[in-house]
DNA sequence: AATTGATCAGTTGTCCTACAACCTGAGGCT
DNA sequence: AGCCTCAGGTTGTAGGACAACTGATCAATT
């Protein structure tokens, strides 16, 4: 069962400076390659101790931003291209786009609330067999163009009915935090098919490749609290991820 | 420029002990769900301070297989699969396929030295228009049935001709160890592809839609020392990715 | 009886100081 | 040139302390 409390949910410092030093470097204050200032320095710039200053780096060297080096400091990661976001990451789909320096725009296509399926009962942990979710098709365009469709299923007993109305126009991340439920992690399978086998698509794929995202999104205590397929064009999107040790 | 020292590499206190925590988790030792021993007493079983514990604990936390919550503890994550290991990770294919607990073997298709194509100039950062590469290509088995095929393509200036015949039977990874250039991070991208436009396809999956992870890697320098192609069959390998906030 | 509120022990978050391990560059030496 | 030593700066680890938070217990109130 999950609280469904507002949880006052105090940022601790180290995720906020985290947060902070890397919106410093993926704005270009610190240019990739170069050190960043030792941690010492960094305390006095935020004006805390060293172990919130490490907690930060190490978050950020996990996110595969920064590496840090035993006895000569902490450095920017260095690659050819400036992607900064990976699909590693957390973020809604809208998100990446703008940060990739494009006009993110979501046209909703059909928002119903019905039975849910038996796969999004698996996927939800729905236990009743009559459970409903609330159903969302969207897509998302970028530029102006089709990159993805999707479909995400929320369980109907989380969403208050009166913010169906919120939930196809803006980000469905944005509803979710609303209600108090902010999804923190997603298990996310990759398949490709075919345009012709995505039944949401409308004609305008057919006989194209998809690259098809199947997650399932979690909040803090670890109950599922969202169920998305997205259907990327295979092509229009860059799919990237980060790779660490 | 990377120094092609033998990197005496001792590993840090703290991964040592997040890779054995992670060992536990995986085994088994703490169930999903579970709570893991406090700080305080992890530090008793380790001999070593809290401040090792926790970066340890932060590592793990941040490739998603544990939460840690303030004021009550650090608890392993549970999904409703039992998946650990994801694409963010950066391991061989074979050793994911081990740990899925799949019997994996690699059969090598070919070796060559050869001129690199632009491609593989771009990716792996060569200057000069007649840089050559040692290019491997694979099958990867997992119950003897093919779930993939890869070229890797590494800089021939790197491989001492001596260790080209290890580099088709074993693990790619191996060779680098060996000769000194860890992979530390990969910058992967996706693509589904048809199975006619894979060139290296022997036939056997002529129409299948396969899953294109192109991705080059790094070593600790920052220098690209691979380039993989890897063509996996869709449907034959469970392509997951942890995403986290 | 049920709800509220205070208290308390246990746990993680942050701070401080100190030292070990490591890297880099300067300078002196051959 | 190359090699060595050394000093200074940087990250890694240690230990002790307190703050902030959680969950449970239990008394007081309704």
């Amino acid at each position: 069962m999950s609280s469904s409390r507002s949880t006052g949910a105090r940022v601790p410092l180290g995720r906020e400076i985290a947060e902070d030093l890397r919106r410093r470097i993926v704005a270009g204050e610190f240019a990739p390659g170069s050190r960043l200032p030792s941690e010492a320095e960094l305390c006095s710039q935020y004006r805390v101790s060293r172990v919130t200053v490490r907690t930060a780096a190490k978050a950020l060297e996990s996110q595969g931003l920064v590496d840090i080096r035993h006895g000569s400091g902490m450095f920017v990661v260095d690659f050819g291209g400036q992607i900064r976001s990976g699909l590693q990451e957390l973020r809604s789909i809208t998100e990446t786009i703008e940060e990739l320096g494009l006009n993110a725009k979501v046209r909703r296509v059909a928002l119903t609330r019905r039975q849910a399926d038996e796969n999004e009962r698996t996927r939800l942990d729905l236990t009743s067999d009559d459970a409903e979710v609330v159903a969302v098709h969207r897509e998302i365009l970028a530029d102006d163009q089709v990159v993805a469709v999707s479909i995400d299923s929320i369980p109907a007993s989380l969403v208050p009915a009166s913010e169906d109305a919120g939930l196809g126009n803006g980000s469905v991340f944005a509803v979710l935090d609303r209600i108090g439920l902010t999804p923190v992690r997603a298990l996310a399978e990759i398949h490709a098919v075919r345009g012709n086998d995505v039944p949401i698509a409308e004609g305008h794929v057919a006989d194209e490749l998809l690259i098809l995202l199947d997650q399932v999104h979690y909040d803090r205590s670890g109950d599922p609290v969202a169920y998305s397929k997205t259907y990327f064009v295979e092509g229009r999107f860059q799919f990237v991820i980060l790779r660490t040790r």
